[in-house]
DNA sequence: TTGTAAGCGTTATCAA
DNA sequence: TTGATAACGCTTACAA
């Protein structure tokens, strides 16, 4: 009656049950607490609503088998990943290393994994990164930069989750910012050397075009330069090492006349400005009497430098720590997008040291 | 006939039926296509088994969607997330953002993400990044130190994917490993001076004790020190800022005798080794003829000091592509487990300049 | 406070 | 080369 080894009858052929079978799910510590899954999973998401007895075994259990539950069935299950995903322009800088740390500190506690990318300074690498987060449906987005591709700018909004814009702070964006006017920084350098008499004050790039922000410090300077009725001086790096590019400006500082020459040299950057402070015995000046400094971002060796690097400091990790607040916030429910986007200024600082002195 | 408003008749109540409806699924893009869902999968994940045609036309569907594939929903189907997980000591410091650049370079092609954790040189905390990357169901994890918890080196290998261990080498380890022996580098410049002619050589530590890396380079010194026959000399940092106990350190040089202090110090990191240099000439000492000095890490800093910094140069951004490569490789199947743990030595290089010269 | 049922969007399995 | 079906492990909606 019963043939010993035929496959099907007529078409309840055993089918392919099964499949994986690696670690704990949800179920097992279900079954081991003698409660539903649900109640596991409530356990996790919102502990007050499960009874104290019940979450003492529970803890009991997950702690014992080791149970973590997985991000991709929540994720899944409810729509969103519990990712915040952030686009930085150069990971290797120190400058977003520090804003990826205060990021990271703010969502540790929060259970949101930072998910990170680099577009090194790329608006196209931007773009292509946002797409590709979109795969992992970000909870939210941080990003450092204000001037997206129009697609980027069309998937942000398609995204429908609360973007952050952090580092610089521009009028008139449909995203939360968090930052400073970087252009600001350049009129607060410029106003220091003008304060103290200065004419012939002149702003440093750095000579690869990509670090849009400290164009807008350039402007910034021009702006203020104009305000005093003088016209911009406005010079490129001739080295794609920073150091090596704030050598040869000093150089060519050093073989222009005392009464032509400028008076004050505003640095891009603080490493331009140490590659020029580096320079200056080797071409006999004496600094800041042949000449005064200053630079931008304030790195740990600026103070250390004869004479110590003038300089702004920017609130790097606190504007990273921000963002990770003003998205919490977001998530949470506070400021909704009734409100309109919000602007956090987390403001720089001018630290001025002795490279900046003006000759009487 | 139709009751209009009754809500059953008797238990065919209308349930709760759909929930979300946020983007594009794959079963839109299959619909369009007029295709099956599962062509639609293969498309991304194995076009070469989908005929020209089809894939042309999903091209068009998929770029007019814009249509990017649910990482949740693949990760949980599949089982394994296209993900790497990478737990770094100390994202801030520009060590640990060469490798992260070097791993994200080679891992973007693949179509993997890096997910990163910090552990500040924390042994716990680096259990704790472990325990919340399990979560994710990595295809693989990079870790930074080769002394885990118990606990971790369990989960390590319960997650049965590959694990590499990156920046340091040392022998006996179950995992693979890519980098370089750091008591090599101590040797290595311990002998540098050693074959000057020097007798007395003082290594300097950080004062905080967390790096472990510093201290192996430091045993390494030890060891070369004492084959010479002679007494290592150790000393820890006296603040905090690596610049001010490099300055602290030369200080101490500057006030002991000739005849008894340090012919050469070497620093346990550039920056330290910078805060000497910087601060010597306020000491009125003349390097290297008053105290020869040299670093590690090369620093960008370091070779426009003056004098310039002898140091060690460890390939980071190498060490990174490489870890990257090597998971890439175990995730391809190359290299099984059969073999063994792997060891990849991406070698450091003595850099010799001017600070290290002995006085005659 | 707890549980039941029904998917979330994708891929593995087997069949054609 | 393509497709039908059944999971993957969790959470939402609703009911008790």
């Amino acid at each position: 009656m019963k043939p010993a080894s035929s496959p099907s009858s007529s078409s309840s052929a055993p089918r392919a049950p099964r499949r994986k079978a690696g670690t704990h799910t949800i179920h097992d510590v279900a079954a081991l607490a003698g409660v539903s899954a649900i109640t596991v999973s409530r356990y996790f998401n919102a502990p007050e609503k499960v009874s104290a007895a019940a979450r003492e075994r529970l803890k009991e259990i997950v702690d014992r088998l080791g149970y973590v539950p997985s991000q991709m069935a929540g994720g899944l299950a409810s729509g969103r990943g519990r990712v915040v995903c952030a686009v930085m322009q150069n990971i290797a800088s120190s400058t977003f290393a520090d804003l990826v740390n205060g990021m990271t500190d703010e969502l540790e506690a929060s259970g949101l994994q930072l998910l990170l990318a680099n577009a090194q300074y790329s608006r196209e690498l931007e773009e292509s990164a946002i797409r590709t987060f979109a795969g992992w449906h970000p909870s939210a987005l941080i990003l450092t930069r204000d001037d997206h591709t129009p697609a980027a700018e069309a998937m942000l909004h398609a995204l429908d989750v609360p973007v952050v814009e952090a580092w610089g702070l521009v009028p008139g964006r449909p995203f939360h910012q968090v930052g400073f006017p970087h252009a600001q920084a350049g009129v607060a350098l410029a106003e220091h050397f003008l304060a103290q008499g200065a004419r012939r004050i002149r702003f440093v790039l750095p000579a690869a075009d990509q670090d849009f922000r400290a164009r807008q410090r350039a402007e910034g300077y021009a702006e203020a330069m104009r305000a005093a009725g003088l016209a911009p001086d406005i010079v490129r790096g001739e080295a794609a090492d920073d150091f090596e590019a704030g050598a040869r400006a000093i150089a060519v500082h050093a073989a222009t006349a005392r009464t032509r020459r400028a008076q004050a040299l505003i640095f891009a950057n603080d490493n331009m400005a140490a590659g020029a402070i580096l320079e200056a015995p080797v071409l006999k000046l004496v600094l800041p009497n042949d000449g005064a400094i200053a630079g931008f971002g304030d790195a740990p060796v600026s103070r250390r430098l004869r004479p110590a690097l003038t300089t702004v400091r920017p609130a790097r990790y606190e504007i990273g720590k921000q963002a990770a607040r003003r998205v919490l916030d977001l998530l949470g429910g506070a400021g909704a997008k009734a409100d309109g986007p919000s602007q956090v200024l987390v403001p720089c600082e001018l630290v001025v040291r002795d490279s900046s002195r003006l000759a009487g």
